[in-house]
DNA sequence: ATGATATATGAACAGTCATTCATTTTTTTA
DNA sequence: TAAAAAAATGAATGACTGTTCATATATCAT
């Protein structure tokens, strides 16, 4: 991976910025899967593992899973949404958010085990 | 992945804040893969994408590499091992960092790919 | 021991960012 | 139209961090 653009180095310090922050972290998390998985009959969520989980979201929901003020949560979905990690759909007064592509699943899923796992040498 | 300690949450907060700095990636990118593999002759190195690829390299040679100061190189190495992200060996005055295992080689991985990768929908 | 090379360290500055509080906008319902 | 609910916004602040410059430590060769 020798002579990677520099472009493609300021994208990748934004993405990993972006998630590295516990708040945001933990908004992730709260959308990465649950049981509240709409993905239809073939997912096998539930609390499923798949990458395809599409699990959405409200703010006011999300933020009182995490425990967390409605403002911070908002700031920091915006934050993650202008960084391109989160989708977002409206519905009412509602703005349901879910994790934008498997790539964001995958980051999550690297980063827990590599915190999880011990002494993992190569 | 729901009901997240919060010392995992704080470790992957950490994790994922020591790669995402430019600096720090393009050290990173450095050690991830490159023409002076020394894996052995299994190793389909030579520029391979091996997860298990060990590439070494020492601190002047990364900063001429990256077109940053020694002192930079020096003090940001020092933040990644911390982190523990990189390894050292030591070898008379010279001390060569790598990569510290197959789940820092797999961030870089994946963050790479989701931002080369266009409109990657799910 | 002296000089040279490689690396590490410390202080200082500038810039960035997460959080809180108060307020506003938008949509629904009564 | 007025009230209620959900989400977004803006300002302020306190804390943190990346970089530079100068210097220190450590190791090797002569």
């Amino acid at each position: 991976m020798k002579d990677v653009k520099f472009v493609t180095i300021k994208k990748m310090e934004s993405l990993l910025e972006t998630a590295s922050d516990a708040t945001r972290l933990k908004i992730m998390l709260a959308l990465l899967d649950d049981d509240k998985c709409t993905c239809g009959p073939e997912c096998e969520c539930g609390s499923c593992k798949a990458l395809n989980c599409m699990i959405e979201k409200c703010v006011n929901d999300i933020a009182f899973e995490i425990e967390a003020s409605q403002s911070l949560v908002s700031h920091q979905l915006k934050v993650l949404k202008d960084a391109d990690l989160v989708r977002t759909r409206k519905e009412g007064t509602r703005v349901y958010y879910s994790l934008k592509d498997k790539h964001i699943r995958l980051l999550l899923g690297v980063a827990y085990e590599h915190v999880t796992e011990e002494n993992d040498h190569d």
